[in-house]
DNA sequence: TATTAATATTAATTAATAGTAATATGATAT
DNA sequence: ATATCATATTACTATTAATTAATATTAATA
């Protein structure tokens, strides 16, 4: 803002540094929001944190099509969002990612209370 | 998962409970992230949690075109993500939304440590 | 080994977003 | 009243994402 007042001032410093930090991480952090931008996604996520699921009971869960949803979990799986891996005729999908689980929880917290 | 235990049996009934919630919720929520999951506009409303900012101090602080901060602004204001007040010559925009405060908040402390 | 269930891939269409440049508006100062 | 600064809007092109349908693959089973 165009006022500045002492404490202003102090404020500024204190926000300089977390926005720095803020500018090294958004290129980053904005590319994962972009998978959870989506409301199917976001909920295929959010089911994953409780625990790994087969591409079928992520389908009856989200009710999806078998298609988007494979495509769905691929593009995740090639960002590092999830993981996947074979059992029997089974696909088990899992989130590796602690930073992903630890900001669903916090969406949870805020969005869903 | 396919195996279920006593422990996940109990577990699947308070996932069920907050992932209820999570699907009442994500069609907002994303429409929410899809904002955010753009490194500019992450960026200005990084900087707008630390209080209201003109357009052409965004402008300094993100390095952007003109044209497109005020086109992400508009966008933004329409979504209810910033609001905006005349001040004189300048628009001042500022953030609202406390949830999108809080949000940005656990952002930056999940990635930006 | 032929069939089926589970999942992945491809292709094609449509919709949304990004980016740029040019022009317009609105407030202030001359 | 006009020139200038700050911001907004419009129009356009290029790129990316979403959706759907059809087909392919892989593992299990009869």
């Amino acid at each position: 803002m165009i006022y500045m007042t002492k404490t202003t001032v102090t404020k500024a410093a204190i926000q300089k540094v977390s926005m720095k930090k803020m500018g090294e991480h958004c290129e980053r952090v904005s590319e994962l929001l972009k998978s959870l931008s989506h409301p199917q996604r976001l909920m295929i996520l959010g089911h994953l944190t409780q625990g790994p699921k087969t591409v079928s009971e992520l389908q009856e869960l989200c009710s999806i099509s078998q298609s988007q949803l494979s495509q769905y979990l691929n593009r995740m799986r090639l960002e590092k969002l999830v993981n996947r891996t074979r059992q029997g005729k089974y696909q088990v999908y899992s989130i590796e990612n602690q930073e992903l689980v630890q900001l669903i929880a916090a969406i949870q917290k805020i969005f869903c209370c």
